[in-house]
DNA sequence: AGAGTCAATGTCAACGTTGTCAATCACATT
DNA sequence: AATGTGATTGACAACGTTGACATTGACTCT
């Protein structure tokens, strides 16, 4: 390989000039200048970054734990949000998958790459939102946890999407829109956001001085003795319907949900927009884009969090703070159901349909 | 830091002999083997790697170039497969981005990371299987690609999924089940994949002694001006089912298409498997496994692209040949008819619903 | 006893880079 | 002419590690 003495031997100065040249340093005569950096191009010279570390102490490199983040659909976007601020302050990203079932001495290995290649801080990040225990070592590099909240003895700081604030929000948007009747079609109790969205379904109604109608709240997921996890919906929706007066909109607890959704309303006839409104959470594209009508949604902000993520460690914070960040309501057609009329504007903010990231 | 000399001096050695430990020279005393890892042990001390990489002139770091792999929601598993190929060869991934709307000079910044990180070769890998044009960087260091093919002058080994054989193994499976009026729903035809997967459909059934029915094929995807794509599936469906006899299965070009199909029909009437077949291609989790019945389909072989991918870079293969993998047929429910005799039982192996990978 | 052998350990240099400090040179000032 | 100034450049050490080679000591053989 090319190092920085080949250079200076080709343009006929010393190698600490080609350093001078390479670090922009203001103190080299512009002529000098031009020779070093045409023997740079003609060399292909690139420096070398080991050399770099070793000398500055200093490895550039940001260590990703990926608890199966580049599995699950769009879990992935916390790496590409963390990549985006990191690259912004040259920093780079190592990435290391934490399978669960990969055992503990793989976890063990994950780690110990990271830090003998000296990252400056770890980035913990899971599939979905849930309790980790974090390994010891993010106790003594700086790291940052995303879409995932710790259970063990290690606290750092963490950003998780806020799932009541979201649930809060877009029932409050079916409530504007002037539906009373609003059902619940929920999560697997287990899931951490099950709890949360529904809380926040609750409380939206509670707000607007609805009593909340437990007939009309059912899991449409629960989980199996395997640790799988089933669907019940087409049990659920009968028992739904057989309400009276039958809700109006159907709140699912997520994207897949309402899929599964739209098609038992369709075996019965009804329509989603015509007969029943239907929202939902997570934006889990393709579903929520090909459904039609398209599937008005909260989508979670994985980008998000992975930037932010990426900024509290680049900043130093080491406090163990929660952040949680807000969902973006994704408005496309499912909620609008016709010969209904909205009440009581609420003017909030929306985006309609995806915008680019 | 703590380095080896810290460790040597606790232990009471020579530098030297700590690097023999670390190393398993098997030329050290047993006791001042466990002196030295008792020192070790104390001190937390971990080798680094930037060090050892300047000695030994060998990174140990793989470059893996993402053409938004972690965007698409299943092609994240081509990193997945990279890195657990990479793991047990004790390589390292170094993952950069390339997005394509983030312009030139951050692709060249990219390439410029991993080079100067010492990266001993480069993967790059497409989001959906597709042309790109490579960096010239992948003609100085050892590289592959997958999920895409090259247009320009750099040509490297390249792993791409087998549309055209999975679109004839689907077809023929469709066949053995006694189907004979099977139609087609495809895709965008700029997709790389619509023509190779309505080949395979074509060669199968004029393998079958099958005359191919051009009223029975229709591309449900779309080109929009704007480079989207729109869903063609409501008009396309009314012209497939007008035909005589009418279809009795419906190949879909994509799992999101078949969802389409699923909703379409159920507003028509239709139940998938008991009126109609549906097979597709993608096996797009949760879509195909939420649907209702569980959709047959032609699982991606992402995960199998990047194990390969590796393996082939990490074996030192230099011939820009071209691996086609296989799609695996995952067999749920939506294939089956009732009423309907299978013949030529062609003794196909399959997988019933998803293993885990 | 002297030579030879082997195991265990140590010394030194080098990998490519940058920080510190010194040297050189042209030019202006006294 | 001697001195000072500032701009430009170079010599050298050090970062942590490992390969090549040297040293030491214990033991065996004749």
């Amino acid at each position: 390989m090319v190092s920085i003495k080949d250079v200076a031997r080709l343009a006929g100065t010393s190698f600490k000039t080609v350093s001078r040249v390479i670090n922009d340093d203001p103190a080299v005569r512009e002529e000098t200048r031009a020779r070093v950096l045409e023997a740079i191009e003609e060399l292909g010279y690139r420096p070398n970054s080991a050399a770099r570390t070793m000398r500055s102490q200093r490895s550039g490199v940001i260590g990703f734990i990926s608890d199966r983040v580049t599995t699950q659909p769009h879990s992935g976007d916390i790496l590409r949000g963390a990549q985006q601020v990191a690259d912004a302050h040259d920093k780079v990203l190592m990435v290391v998958n934490i399978d669960r079932d990969a055992g503990f001495r793989h976890r063990q290995r994950a780690l110990d790459i990271l830090l003998e290649r000296r990252a400056e801080g770890l980035i913990y990040a899971c599939d979905y939102h849930r309790e980790v225990e974090l390994p010891k070592e993010m106790g003594m590099v700086p790291s940052v946890l995303a879409n995932g909240f710790a259970s063990g003895a290690i606290r750092v700081p963490t950003f998780l999407p806020d799932e009541q604030q979201a649930a809060l929000e877009v029932t409050r948007f079916l409530l504007a829109q002037g539906h009373r009747r609003i059902a619940y079609l929920g999560l697997n109790p287990r899931l951490a956001a099950a709890s949360l969205r529904q809380a926040g379904y609750r409380q939206a109604l509670e707000e607007a001085g609805i009593k909340v109608d437990e007939a009309l709240i059912h899991p449409a997921l629960v989980g199996a003795p395997d640790g799988d996890e089933r669907s019940t919906v087409e049990e659920a929706i009968d028992r739904l319907l057989a309400n009276s007066p039958r809700p109006t909109a159907i709140l699912c607890g997520q994207d897949s949900t309402a899929m599964q959704l739209y098609l038992a309303l369709a075996g019965r006839g009804l329509g989603v927009g015509r007969d029943l409104a239907v929202a939902s959470f997570d934006d889990q594209r393709p579903i929520s884009t090909f459904l039609t009508p398209g599937l008005t949604t909260m989508r979670l902000p994985h980008l998000e969090m992975g930037r932010q993520a990426m900024h509290c460690l680049l900043a130093g914070s080491r406090e163990a703070t929660t952040v949680r960040l807000p969902f973006v309501r994704i408005e496309r057609e499912s909620h609008l159901v016709a010969g209904l009329s909205p009440r009581s504007p609420l003017s909030e903010s929306a985006v309609s349909d995806g915008p680019r990231q």
